[in-house]
DNA sequence: CACTTATACTTCTATATAGAACCATAACTG
DNA sequence: CAGTTATGGTTCTATATAGAAGTATAAGTG
């Protein structure tokens, strides 16, 4: 039996939810994964049951963590590469979303600009790697991309050949750098589509275009990549609920 | 001490929690308006305090309540009338969002266009209230507005002299004819200006706009309103985090 | 072998109890 | 009367217990 870390003036069950966050930060638990028993944590810990389901019900509500009846409580798989592109709504024939093809049209290693310093959270001029991908749906462009990593960690990722990163970057990330994305921030705003990039998405110049700026974090909550997408706006929704 | 309403099949807290919902519903509890305490609720149905807690837990998730350690728990305020101005951030001198001035261009009565039915959802050339309002910041235009109004349920809206509707409809769809906005439906799209919008918000026709559809609809999920919103793009940033 | 049954494990619901933490207000005190 | 203290209300945390409901697997049965 063990006991539990952390300031004795938080709740109990606070800081088993900040454990077992923890073990899915270091990646003890790697998404996909069974998180241990109810019962299991309550003997673990010498605590009540109740204070157990407590603190799950908080990771579950952060989405760390979801339930199954009868199967067991996993970590969740963050899968929202996509979501991008729920937004722009590509289907396939059969109804399904599809994820776009991509490809890689430069990848660069030079100081980061400013801004993406201060996203990354990492002091100016640290070296970067520098990425152009455009994304393409049935052969015509969709999504025109700026991606920004700090070097050092993906340093692996650089040296990569070309033929091996596939349409999902962040799969790569975690299996050849250990950097696992748990979640992301967006903004989007709207402008007139530059030469370069109409030339891309073959559009007219001026034509309006979606950007859509992500900071993609892990579980602890620290900036791993900057990314910043343009797509036609003639064919994007988004939907929301409000209350 | 009463007995608990609905199929006994589901669990007794959801169907506690159908009943509190349903007094929203209603009515008999309105925004602002101080829930029974738990304590109440556990001697009214005969129920242990842990399970009116997690009946309470299921609204409080809904955004129905919102509870105030020490104080009780409230019926919660659906003040999002200016959530889609925060969208487009218009602010005051002191760093505050506005709600912006609004000027009411037109009010008529007429059939329902098709979509519109199906998003009220109500047959065919229903009768409606069509309007067309302005809103403008600091003396210039920033959202053009179609709205329309099943008008059976809001003839007294209909008849109303125009100086006394003020910057905000929901408060007086409630007032007026006791259709209680609860929650909104958005989705988002971006066009180019048509003559008629870039005359109202004094931008060039063809310059991108952003349109936002929005379905209101009340605590039992009905629909209440139809409105279509259009605003100049160039000042439109949102946020949002994905997972 | 195919099908059913038992079992052991999981999460989920519900009860009962006790006290802490927090808030508003009434009562008291100087 | 102003400031402090007590009181009763609220939600919040935590314990202990019991069984239901769902899932997967092993054991038994024809």
């Amino acid at each position: 039996m063990h006991a539990l870390a952390g300031d004795e003036r938080i709740p109990i069950y606070q800081r088993l939810a900040d454990t077992l966050r923890q073990s899915v930060i270091t990646g003890a638990l790697k998404p996909g994964d069974r998180a241990p028993s109810e019962n299991f944590l309550s003997d673990e810990y010498g605590l009540a049951p109740g204070t157990v389901r407590k603190a799950l019900d908080v990771l579950v509500g952060e989405g760390v963590f979801e339930r199954f009846q009868g199967k067991g409580t996993f970590v969740r798989r963050p899968s929202f590469d996509a979501s991008l592109f729920r937004f722009f709504r590509f289907r396939g024939p059969d109804g399904e979303f599809r994820v776009p093809e991509s490809r890689i049209l430069r990848r660069e290693i030079e100081p980061m600009p400013g801004h993406v310093c201060v996203a990354l959270e990492v002091s100016k001029g640290t070296p970067g790697i520098s990425m152009s991908r455009l994304r393409m749906h049935e052969g015509t462009p969709v999504v025109a991309e700026e991606i920004w990593l700090e070097h050092a960690p993906f340093a692996k990722f650089a040296d990569m050949p070309a033929e091996e990163i596939g349409a999902l970057l962040y799969p790569v990330y975690d299996r050849e750098c250990g950097r696992l994305v748990a979640r992301a921030e967006e903004t989007m705003t709207v402008e007139a589509a530059s030469r370069e990039i109409a030339r891309l998405l073959r559009i007219d110049a001026g034509a309006p275009v979606i950007v859509i700026d992500r900071i993609a974090k892990g579980y602890d909550n620290k900036p791993i990549e900057w990314r910043r997408s343009r797509g036609r706006a003639d064919q994007f929704t988004y939907q929301t609920e409000i209350r």
